[in-house]
DNA sequence: CTACGATCGGAGCGCAGGTTCCGGTTCCAG
DNA sequence: CTGGAACCGGAACCTGCGCTCCGATCGTAG
């Protein structure tokens, strides 16, 4: 790959990033293009597709806070940071957000990365869930799909309104517990 | 009114209804039409835009799940019969689940509808929560900001992905009591 | 029944955004 | 240095959708 294409693919990344976090998904690939200092023609040669390009962001973000826990699927509590850090980033990601709280009503052509996504998110989930849940700090009827719900839905509305994401991530992680000690504060 | 003119008016509401339902704010107002068996013009004619359409649905689900509280201001369980109540509806209404949740990021036009919807919800929201932390329900340190959001959210996911809107609402209610009694199941 | 005005329907306008196309430019092998 | 392949940029195209317009139609007062 010539430099300059290298150059401008990792511009483009990282306009994108920018924009879909301030815009989320509906943001205009003639913004990205724009913030990027390029043509749009330059963008449709690196990703395909705007589709393509979102995905990339995506699963880049999905991957940190995945790798995040490796070596920690022991750990009762990983499950807890988990999830906080889930809704913590989301809450300046809106295009992260988006794509982990649609999984029902999504295009043909985005069902193969949603079932991907929620591969890679399950997995991991089930392990840090089992390891919570066997340790007691979880309730055990709870299960991987409610998590993944309450996650997505409290990831969406983490980034607007009166309420930090560490407040919401830490009352649903209450209401999972099944139970702090009376009179917990939520963190933050 | 003419009464074909008041025909057509229902239709395109009860139309509205199931369209703006299933395909969310999103759905064009061809579809409204079409299944109100009416030109796009007559749907014009009754709601100067199709926001005004959306608003009128919307409110109208809201001044719903608001009156059904009525006179129950002082019972600390109506809380959590709100509560599931929203969620329940918001998980079969796409349109109701993203005007909750989307408070931060709308444009100018309806800024207003959101803020009018924002007081008459958190009005009835503040005086349930108050009597619901009076008696000990919920935990003190919960605010309505906190409530709104959580709502919002989860109304977001309870129509899609493998958990019912029930489960969800009985989750996040035991993540807002500060703890049921161990091993409490949520119903559903 | 008739006439008039309210109402209807859907073709069409304007705009926004995804995608394509192609002439000009830039990098690198020889 | 230089030829040509890869790359760049943005004008243009196409589709979808909110909304308007106006001739045709329908309900109702008289």
């Amino acid at each position: 790959m010539r430099s300059d294409a290298l150059r401008n693919r990792l511009r483009i990344l990282e306009a994108a990033e920018t924009v879909f976090a301030e815009g989320g998904t509906a943001a205009p690939i003639d913004d990205v293009a724009a913030r990027a200092g390029v043509g749009v023609g330059t963008v449709y040669r690196h990703f395909p597709t705007k589709r393509a390009l979102l995905e990339a962001i995506v699963r880049h973000h999905v991957d940190e806070i995945v790798d995040a826990t490796d070596g920690a699927e022991g750990d009762p509590e990983a499950f807890f940071r988990f999830v906080e850090r889930m809704v913590s980033v989301a809450g300046s990601h809106r295009e992260l957000a988006e794509e982990l709280a649609l999984f029902g009503e999504c295009g043909e052509e985005a069902l193969a990365f949603k079932a991907d996504l929620t591969e890679r998110l399950d997995r991991r989930l089930a392990c840090l869930l089992a390891a919570a849940q066997t340790s007691g700090a979880v309730r055990a009827d709870v299960t991987v799909e409610d998590v993944h719900a309450l996650i997505g839905g409290t990831c969406v509305v983490a980034g607007s309104g009166g309420s930090s994401p560490e407040r919401l991530a830490a009352i649903i992680a209450d209401g999972l517990r099944g139970g702090p000690p009376r009179g917990a504060a939520p963190t933050g």
